[in-house]
DNA sequence: ATATTCTTGACTAAATTTGTCAAGAAATTA
DNA sequence: TAATTTCTTGACAAATTTAGTCAAGAATAT
């Protein structure tokens, strides 16, 4: 199993973009993003190409044009975003196919399947919506409770 | 996170080490489980040197020595071992120390935290015993209930 | 036209993982 | 004591992966 930056950096790519989802007209820049999340331009690039393809994001390019999500921030899930990413997500060596030791299934098979099982259900449990709120909650505790934007935005 | 090959050599390892738990006189040798787990022998060497620094395993050197386990399979669990050998399952950027960025707390790090407890307690809730035990069901499930030790032995 | 912004593919550097190796030390047995 | 077996150690190297760059291009708005 392996999470990596790249993976860390789209999810919270997503947030950033998912935070500007009320205003439904205006598109969020790749230059934006990356200067919010300290994530590189150039990389930051390579893996919006990749959530866009996979039908996560909707772009537009030229003067006012950049990232919107596809779907409302409720539904979309932390496992779209990091399955799309990450390529080496399962914890098995065979891929899920058993035949890890000459054939057989090797000692710790299922102990891995388990893993990804548990895994997965975290992450498709969790909806951008549900980790912004999350946040906002904390973050309005000790703080006004008229604005609505604090999070990350500035 | 990240959970390596050789993370997942060594709960292999551990997991042939506690099938001979119950011959408590004999040592495993690195070179039998190097063949019946198909992990590479040298490496093998520093990933079990590894786990008896930790305190998991007992050595003896010389004819009829090498390995057996410290405890009981049934208080060792796939953290211990997981933990001993991985640097990087932690999957927050920042350590936990939640000043991701500029000093304050990222817009994921609360998820990331979450997912390190969810993988911890995952981890921490499954014994040597466990997988083995569920290994020998399945197993005994289709074969005769006489074998104690059908579990990759030979 | 010009400026803005995304798009693409190929490329590189750094880091990590996955091993290897050789010399040595400890224990057993003959 | 000598020979054999088995673990011990540290340094090294190859392969793979990750992280990030770059330049040329295409689309859109004004």
């Amino acid at each position: 199993m392996r999470l990596t930056k790249k993976g860390k950096y789209a999810v919270s790519a997503m947030l950033d973009i998912a935070s500007f989802e009320d205003k439904q007209t205006s598109f969020v820049k790749i230059q934006d993003i990356s200067k919010r999340q300290r994530i590189p331009n150039s990389y930051l690039e390579q893996i919006l190409r990749n959530l866009r393809r996979e039908g996560l994001l909707i772009s537009v390019t030229g003067p006012n044009g950049g990232y919107r999500l596809s779907r409302k921030s409720k539904e979309i899930t932390i496992a779209d975003i990091v399955m799309s990413i990450e390529d080496r997500l399962d914890s098995t060596e065979c891929g899920g196919t058993a035949d890890c030791l000459l054939g057989e299934e090797c000692l710790s098979h299922s102990l891995w399947s388990q893993l990804n099982e548990e895994l997965e259900s975290f992450l498709k449990n969790k909806s951008l919506a549900d980790v912004l709120s999350k946040n906002k909650k904390t973050i309005t505790k000790s703080s006004s409770k008229e604005n609505n934007n604090l999070i990350a935005v500035g």
